[in-house]
Formats: structure tokens, C-alpha cells, sequence
DNA sequence: TAGATTGTTAATCGATTAACAATC
DNA sequence: TAGATTGTTAATCGATTAACAATC
């Protein structure tokens, strides 16, 4: 693989979504296809796409085009997905809730470990065989146990004092769900997912939509 | 308002930003600020900060920078939050039931009016005061409500019938939190929130900085 | 008025697209 | 071999940054 400290964030969030085009393919038993023929099903040029894949070496063959399973399996290598990772999650609301329900469900590869909440009617139910542990054993837990990613969807006041705990506890990632910008040190990762950033963001397009 | 026809998306999609940032100030009363201290919050530049603010006039003044309340009312207006949107949510599992509690909690102006599911188990219970109702009645619903955002919570494989009936029945935008790529016709805006994408290009950032 | 900071033009940078030689 | 399609370079386009005149 080549040296991958210059690909573009543009490039590397591209990458999922070839990769979930990818496995519908495999399912319809799909051998081989051109970058045209992904263009179409993606709205990317085909000239991006092979940009796209030449970043990390040629995956293709000239005049065949890429092999599926091939393509697939090596975009799972670049984001990492040939590996576990364990998780826990930092507020077990509905969403805490969701989350978990989704990793156990969907997610090869990602084990919920642990689940905290500050709630005393939370704290003790049992969420897929995971107790939810009080958010005071936090810091001990992580002493204990190395964890790659804590997730966060607690209320947007508790988020930085969640994440700052993480980061002491040496997380290599974080995934916050909750409406606020936290701040950690550099060399932890942090992914932001902030729903309410895309509705508004969907919104404007309503009304951008109504009046064009 | 000038002509919003050609703002990029990268601009808009800066705006919530700018606007939760500037709601934080308000609730400190902090009444101006400059692009300066905005770049020193948000991590782009001032010379950015201006550029984005001046696609929609000038909001500022010179020599004294930006009136917190003024460009917080703004961002809003341009980002249509000065009217209600009417939503229902299609597939209450764990996370419909997460995007319904966050809607009506947090997001004035957004208001669940009606939620479906297929599931026998879930038909009927209540959230939040609404009655899950059978999908099976939601053309029908949209035939009598006009709905101005559905929410698709469901499986991959229900999401994109359920976008068809979204359509048929006019709604202005969808907000699709299935794993899916689902196609709609032109008139209406959809917004993706692909949770695995995000995770992906979060293990991807993990194992690159591993490296280095 | 002097200082500060915007609004806006120009310069730069990076990402996307086009073109085509290489080669399967 | 001929046709197809990649890999890759060059051209274009758009977004970000720098600079500074305008002006509060």
C-alpha cells in the first residue's frame, strides 16, 4: 500500500460508500465492473473514481475493468475493517440505546464492551447482555480494559467532560453524537456525528428547493 | 437576501456550525465578536468566516466585527429555522424512537406528527404521545397530512419503498438514517445520514494514526 | 482622528475533470 | 490482433487564503 498521509479527507469519506455500492454487487453476484459503469451507480465521474482508487495503487486491470470482491475487500483494508474494535458507549438514552442495537446487529468487527449512564433508572438494565454500569466507573473501567472507540450521546453539556475522560483513558477514537464541539488532544481521533447539523443543513434545501 | 443559487454546499454546510457556536456565545451574552475570535473557535480562518458570510451581505460592520444576536437570527433565516416543519418518522425501532424523543426535545419547530411501523409489536405503542400507527395507513395519512420531512428509520431493504411513498405522497424532504442509497425524483431533497460511513472513516483515521 | 475590522478583489491551492498513452 | 478500460498526466474548475482598501 502506499504512503496514505496525503489522501484527502474529500477521497477517504468517498470510500465507505464505494465499499456499501461494492457489497450490493457482490450480492448480485456481480464479478466485474468498469469505473463507468460504477459511475453511473455512484454520480461520481468515472475519471474520479479511478483517481479515487490510484491513490492506494492501481486495483484495476486495463481493458476489464475492477474485480468486485477484489475492490471490496481492499477498501475494507484502507479503512481498517480487517481488525475489531471494542467499544463503549457514554449515555444510554434512547440513542445510547439505538447505537448499540446497531453495532450488535449490523456491525461485524465492533463489540459494545461496556455501557455507562448517570441515570439511576438506567444504570443496572440490561441493553443486547450489556448491563449499563454507573458513569463513576468510567475512568476505573478504562483503566482496566483498552478500548478503541468510546461513544458519546450523552446531552451536549456532559459531552467534554465524557471525552475528556476518554482521552485520559486512551481511547484511540471517538464517536460524538452529542450537539457540541469537544475538543481532545491530537492524537485521538474524533468523528462527529451532528444530527441536528444535517437537519438544518436539509432545511435550507427545502426552502432553497421552493423557491427555485 | 442575495441569490442563494450558487452557494456550495461546503458553505452551507458550515452554517449550523457557525450558528450552535453562536448560540453558545448568546448564552454567555457575549454581544460581538470577529472573525478572528470565530476563526480561533470554529478552526476555519477569518478570511473563510468573511468569504461565507458575505455569499448571503454583509452582516458585520467594519471596525467592530459581528453582532452575536444579529448573525445567530441570520444564519437562521437562512437556514429556513424561522418556520415549522411537519415530520413523521417510518420505522420505530430504537432509533426512530431516539430521533423522535431528540425532535421533540430539542428541536423547536420540528414536530412528529404521525410515526409507522410493520411490526405488530410496536403498532400501537405510544411515544412521546403519538401512537405508532401501521404503514400500511401512511399513504393514506399523506393523502390527508401534508408532511413537510419524512424520516426513514427502517432496514436497508424497506428504505426504498418506503422513499416512494414519501414522494407519492409530496413530502419536501427525506431524512434517511437507513444504510442505504436511495434514489428520489429532483423536487425532493434527500439527506443521508449513513452512521457506518461515519464509523468507517473513523477506523480509517484510528489505524492512520497508528501508523504514524 | 486613529484603530479595528469588515467587505471584496486577487492569488493560491487543491480537487475534479478531461484526455490519452499504456496494456490487458 | 482489436477493443476495452485502466492508470496517469495535464487542464480546468472551484474553494480557500491573502491582501488591502473601505469604513465604522
Amino acid at each position: 500500500m502506499k504512503d496514505n498521509s496525503k489522501i484527502s479527507n474529500a477521497v477517504i469519506r468517498r470510500l465507505p460508500r464505494y465499499r456499501r455500492i461494492l457489497e450490493e454487487l457482490l450480492a448480485k453476484n456481480v464479478e466485474r465492473i468498469s469505473s463507468n459503469e460504477l459511475s453511473a451507480l455512484t454520480g461520481y465521474t468515472a475519471s474520479q473514481i479511478r483517481q479515487d482508487f490510484n491513490n492506494f495503487g492501481g486495483f484495476g486491470q486495463q481493458g476489464y475493468g475492477y474485480n468486485v470482491k477484489s475492490l471490496f475487500t481492499q477498501i475494507g483494508l484502507i479503512l481498517g475493517l480487517d481488525r475489531e474494535y471494542k467499544m463503549i458507549i457514554v449515555g444510554c438514552g434512547n440513542l445510547g440505546q439505538a447505537i448499540a442495537n446497531y453495532a450488535n446487529y449490523y456491525k461485524r468487527g465492533f463489540i459494545i464492551t461496556a455501557m455507562f449512564d448517570v441515570n439511576p433508572k438506567i444504570i443496572g438494565i440490561k441493553i443486547n447482555d450489556i448491563e449499563v454500569q454507573d458513569y463513576e466507573n468510567l475512568e476505573e473501567y478504562l483503566e482496566n480494559n483498552p478500548i478503541d472507540i468510546g461513544i458519546i450521546c450523552t446531552t451536549k453539556n456532559s459531552a467534554q467532560d465524557v471525552a475528556d475522560k476518554l482521552v485520559a483513558g486512551k481511547v484511540k477514537g471517538i464517536w460524538n453524537f452529542a450537539p457540541a464541539d469537544i475538543q481532545v488532544s491530537d492524537d485521538v481521533v474524533l468523528e462527529n456525528v451532528h444530527l441536528s447539523d444535517s437537519l438544518n443543513t436539509l432545511t435550507y434545501y427545502i426552502n432553497y428547493n421552493d423557491r427555485t
